[in-house]
Parts: C-alpha cells; sequence; structure tokens
DNA sequence: GATGAATGAGAATTCATTCAT
DNA sequence: GATGAATGAATTCTCATTCAT
C-alpha cells in the first residue's frame, strides 16, 4: 500500500477527489430531480435521502439550502444558455427561435425548483446572473436576425422572450400531470403573438437587463 | 340583557348569528387581504390577527387552512366569472375580450394567493369548480361571438383563456415589483397571438373542462 | 355555567390567564433554574423539560431564547436594584454599601446566566437598561454619602461598583463549587480597595452611564 | 525520493518529524490566535483553516478539542508563570508586584480563550497544574517580600492574587470593547485593596494549592 | 361559540469527531 | 502521516392544528 502510495501521490489526491466527486454528483442528481418534482420548497432532508447522504454532507458543500438550489438552476441557465447561442447561429433563425423556445419551455416544465426560483434572490447570484446575461445576448442575436428575415415582430426583446417563455412554463406545470405536454399548445400562441402579422403596438416597455436581473423575493420557502 | 335572551331564544340565535356572520366576514377579509399579499404559505396565525379572531375561531370554520383558501379563491374566481358573464353580453365582443383579460390579470396580479393555488387541489372543491365551469360558459360565448367578428382566431377556446391568463399572471408576477404593470405588455402579444391573422395551426388539442378542473398538486405550502 | 359565566365574563379571562400564568411561571423558573447552573448556554430544550412544557411553548412566550434570557436577567436585576434603592436610605452608609455588594454578589454567584449576559446584547435591551439606570442612581445617592461619611474614597462611580462585582462574581462563581462561599474574602479585598484609606490615584477615568449601558457581544452562544 | 526513503529510514522519519513539528507549530499558533479572538466557542475548523492543515490533523495531536485548548492555555500560564519568577527575584517587590499583575492582566484580557477556560476541566491537566503550582510558588516568594517592605497586606496569599487577576480580566473583558484598558481603573482598586493601610481582616480563610487547583466545570463549550 | 394556549412534527444549520484514501 | 469528507447529535425556531377554559 505504501508503496503505491509513493508511486502516484496524485493517486490519494484523485481518488479523494473521485469520491468526493461522486458524492458531489449525487447530491446534484438527487437535487436536481427533488426540486424539479417538488419545488423549491423541497427539504434539504429529502435530498440528503435520496442521494444516500446525511444532510451536513450537502451543507458541507452548500452553506446554505439557497446555494444548492442555485447550483441546481445554474446548470438549468447553462442548458438554456448553450441552447439559444447554438440558434443564434443557424440558418433558420425563425425556426431556430421557435425550436428553442420549445427546448426551452420544455426544460422549464420539467423543473419546478426552477420555475419557483425565477423572480427571486437565486437569480441575483452572479454566476447565475452572467449565464443569464449570455442567455440574454444569444437571443438577442437570434431576435435581431429573425426580425431580419420577418419571423418575428420588430417590437420584441430578448427579456420578453424569457418572460413569455417563463409564462408558458409555469402555467404549462400546472396542468403538466393531466395532458402532458399540453403547453406546446400555448407556446404555439404566444409564439404566434410574436409574429408580425397582426401585431399591434405594445403598451409598455420591454425591461432593460438590469431590471429582467434584479432580484426581488427572497429565496422560495428558505426561512 | 339575560331577560332578553331568556325571552326570545331566536334574538339570542340571530344575534349569535349576526356575530358569527361579522366573525367571518372579517376573517374572509383578513384572508384576502393577507394571502393576497404573501401568498399561499401566509400563517393562519397572521390572518387571524389581522382579523382579530382567534386562530381556533378560523378553524371553526374552516376546518383546514386549504378551506379557507379555496374560499377566498372562491371569492375570487366569482368575481372574474361575473366580469365573464357581463363581457359575454358586450356589443362588441373583441373589446369585450380585451377587457375581461387585462381585468382578470389584474386581478391575478394582485393576488399572490390565488396564483400560488392555480393548479392545485383547492381548485378541486366543488364549489370553486362550479364557479369555473360557469366562468368558462361565459368565456365560451364570449369567445363564440369575438371569433364570429372575426376578432379571434377559431381553433382557441375558453380554457386556453383561462391558462393563458394565468401565464401572463405568474409571470407578470415575477417582475410586478421591478417594473409595475409590466405584464400588460405580456399579455398584449398573447393577445396578438389570439388573432386569426398570421395564426398558425395549433400542435395540440385544448383541454377539456374536465381536464381543466383536474386537481393536481396538494395544496400550496400546507404540511 | 351559562349563568356564571354571565354574572362574570371576566372569569373567564381569568381563568384563561390562570393557567396561562401558571404555565408562564414554570417557565420563567425553570429558565431561571438552568440558566443558573447551565449558563447562558443551556439549551430551550433542556429548560422546557424542566418546566414540563414543549419547547415551543416557550417560544410562543418569548421569539427568542435571547428574550427569555433576557427576562431572567431583567428579574435579576430587578432584585438588585431594589436591594440598590433600599441600601440608598440606610443610615449607615458605609455599611449598607457593603451589605449591599454582599447580597449583590451573592445574587451574582448563584446566577451563570446573569453572569454570561453581562455585557451582550441582552444588557442592551430597553427593560434591563432602564433597570440599570436605576440601580446606577441608587448607588451614587448611597456612594455619595459613604464618601461624606469617610467610609469610600472619593475617587470611585457607581459604575465601578457595578462592575467590581460584577468581577468579584465572575472569579467566585469558578471556585465556588470547590469552596462555596470563597467569593466573600475577594470582595473583602475589594471593599478595602474602595476605603480611602491608602487610596492611589487611579490610571484611568471612570466609565460613563452609557458606555456601562453600551451593548457590545451578541448574546451569548446564541446562534 | 523513494531511494532514499529506502537507504536511510531515520532520514525519512527525521523529515517527518520536522515536517510534523512545522505543522505541530502552526497548529498552535493558529489555535492561539482563534482562541485568543474568539474564545473557547472556536471552531476547531476555523483553527485549521488558519492553520493551514485539515481538521483530522489537529485530532491527530490533540484527541479532543479541549486537549487543544489545554496546551493553548499551558503556553499562556507558562509565560506567566515566567513573568512570576522574573519578578520574585526584583529589588523592589511592591513595584514588581504591581507590574505582574498589570502584565498578567493584559495578557488574560488580550485571550478570551483562557478567560473561558479559566476553572474549568482545562484546568485539571496536569501539565496545567504543574505550570500553576510554579506560578504560585514564585507569586508566594514575591508576595512574601512584598509584606516584608510592608507594601501588602500580611492575610493575602499567592492564590488570592491569581484569582484577583482573572476577576479583573473577565470584567474588564466585558467593556474592553467599549472603553479599552479600562480594566486598569478596577486593578488599581484591587491593589489598593492588597496594601496594608486600612486592611480589615477577612472573612474567610485562602484557598489552598489544591482547591486552586481542582477542575470543577467541563470545558466550556464543547458538546 | 370563542379564544388563546399548547404542542408535535418538522426545517435549516452547526460542529466535534471519525473514516477512507 | 496527512487530509478532506462524512456524519450523528444538537440547536434554534415555525406552524397547522387541537384543547381547556
Amino acid at each position: 500500500m505504501l508503496d503505491v502510495t509513493t508511486i502516484d501521490p496524485l493517486r490519494d489526491e484523485r481518488a479523494l477527489r473521485a469520491d468526493a466527486q461522486r458524492n458531489l454528483t449525487r447530491i446534484l442528481e438527487a437535487a436536481a430531480e427533488v426540486f424539479a418534482e417538488a419545488g423549491a420548497e423541497a427539504s434539504v432532508a429529502e435530498i440528503a435521502e435520496r442521494a444516500g447522504v446525511g444532510t451536513a454532507t450537502i451543507f458541507r458543500r452548500f452553506p446554505t439550502k439557497e446555494d444548492l438550489l442555485a447550483a441546481i438552476v445554474e446548470q438549468r441557465v447553462r442548458g438554456i444558455a448553450d441552447s439559444a447561442r447554438e440558434a443564434a447561429g443557424s440558418k433558420d433563425p425563425g425556426k431556430a427561435l421557435r425550436q428553442f423556445m420549445v427546448s426551452a419551455a420544455a426544460a422549464y416544465i420539467g423543473d419546478r425548483g426552477y420555475c419557483d426560483a425565477a423572480g427571486t434572490r437565486v437569480f441575483a447570484q452572479p454566476a447565475v446572473q452572467e449565464l443569464v446575461d449570455e442567455l440574454v445576448a444569444s437571443l438577442e442575436q437570434l431576435l435581431q436576425r429573425a426580425k431580419e428575415a420577418g419571423e418575428v415582430r420588430e417590437d420584441v426583446s430578448a427579456a420578453d422572450i424569457t418572460i413569455l417563455l417563463m409564462a408558458v412554463a409555469q402555467a404549462g406545470l400546472k396542468v403538466e400531470s393531466v395532458v402532458p405536454g399540453a403547453w406546446h399548445r400555448y407556446l404555439d400562441i404566444v409564439l404566434d403573438g410574436l409574429r408580425p402579422e397582426g401585431a399591434r403596438p405594445l403598451s409598455r416597455k420591454a425591461l432593460t437587463r438590469k431590471q429582467l436581473g434584479a432580484a426581488r423575493a427572497p429565496a422560495p420557502h428558505c426561512r
């Protein structure tokens, strides 16, 4: 045993990290599942149980339940931001926008925790903010191109898209267990509302990026 | 006083009922306020305090916090249903629909408790169901006339309207404290999506009334 | 029963209050004992158990463990302040001061919680502050008369007395279980230090009342 | 590296010891700092972090947090004992006693951990006891000479001095953040109390050495 | 009928200490 | 030898609901 250790000191380190990483992964997986199913008010104990660790182990990695939720939200936003970046480079921007919105809404629908977290302090975390900014930037590119192609009305912004997505997702979530996928229908209607045909002037200004990112409510159900 | 009581038991009963009725009214008013401001997770104690009664008095009338919330939701839905009935008789169905949706969304936005309750067991209560049915019926009339007037696409249903309203309200609520009234913008877009111009076929069927009413999640934040 | 109730509506109220008062008394007694024995870091659970109530019952009366401790401290300070007021009116101020300091030190010695609380946020509570001010005022009277009688050096203040008492008590507490009452000896030495004979100039100014009352540390062991 | 290790095991051992010694030193330094600042309830994790080692490394050397605190206390007492030994040889015993008490009180004041540990099981550790005995022995010499010089009353003992120091330090600590150095004033008064002028008979016997060293309370804040 | 009191069942969070690598 | 990870046992505090008066 000593030999092995001596031969490759890194091994020891790697082993530890592997172990920790495995646990961390399990925690994140469990948290993602539990938050997705039960929403942000899920208890840490429930997550710990699903992960097969003690609650203290979770609090070692994430000083606060809110931090854990933020980590999950971060993953989710990262995925959406990636989709948006990909979509931004597409040849057919109208189609790409539609596809992006479908995939984003699908992601949101599956994640009650994410929906609960929207508009809370969780989104004020720098890491999340950064990803949101990235997402918005990609979306703006995509939107610009879609507008030039005549597929989208001129007066909508990237911030509008993110909020409308949230709207469809939240409402869709409510009926999801009764009619899975029903949200597609509502997204279709919203998408039609985004088209230039029959567009009527909007009565309010779009949110600025800062407004979009402003932390508002305390994190959900964290006392 | 004692004499009077003895002489006419009915009077006593009446007096008690008046008292009880007054208490009930105060409870409902307080609950409406508190739930609207703080959402469904508001504590019963807070409501009792605002109503100036003991918590036990509340539980005498409403066996469960959920039942109290349901009563409030009932009031809210009743108001919306009234609006819908009124709108259904309007001369200009397109305009009436728009006005109805604005007022309904405004009502939802101002009521966090209602938004929290949407899609939960609370909506499964018979009294609420009944009112929802009434609301949907009025909306169907209104919609039919708006379609005939060419103001609304043919393929949307009353259920769609209620869900889209919820969508706009929930998303609007998240940004309401940052940019009050921003939800008007999102409602505008949705309204444009409901118009016949540029309407594309919807990929899913509308929800039936039964599906719309099916209870799903447990009541929010009740342990 | 109705008759009785009707005759004297207060009875019902009194009964409730009597019940609550009894529990409150038990809580306060238990808290006084437990804090006195185990210090401020004693757990609320321990106090609840000794009082024969649930912890939630304690938290209903005292929103915070710190508030409970403050209530106990308040009682203690009130007792000391009463002693001081009485002593201030004595004929023999030198003897009265000595007796006061003995009784105060004895009170402190028996109360670890009080000693732990000294110099913490607990003493910043208005009710406690007020009593401390009263105590200091009485002490100043007493001191003035003792100085005039030539029993106390001119340069000491009431604040000095309270701090020296604390000093003797804290140190005395450490040896109390080994040699009960040993603190008398240390108090004797301090009392001799307060006499005019052989008094040497003090190198620092006395604390002002405000400085004496300034909240400093967070409450002990309250997380 | 492997070769060297194999060739000369002692070398390896020496190297390890040097390493271990360095770690031990860092742990002790960190613990001294942290305990001094935050008191005995400082967490082991904080000390480990400041020392740049893992917590397990600390527990390897010190089976218990209490043992670590004892080691720190030992250092502190050693320093005080050194001062006392030095003072005992001074030409002007009255002045030397005063200077010793000032420096000792200053040391205590700067060390919350030490103050927390006073009168607890920590002082029962043999190593600490031994140093306390040494301290007391030096103090007795010093006292004897000071008494002979007429600077100190006849009836005080070395144990009294150590306890009065503790008293001044503990009380001084409470006001230290408000009026730094205020403890000098209280020490002045105690010093005057130790002088022969106006000394009145003490009502209790001095503690014996054994009594001074008897362990009493459990170690502070260790669960 | 009404009320405030009481409480059991949690929830988040901390920490000394042990363990696997 | 050293380390960071893991955790059991506590701790403070909350709240829907029941009970005694």
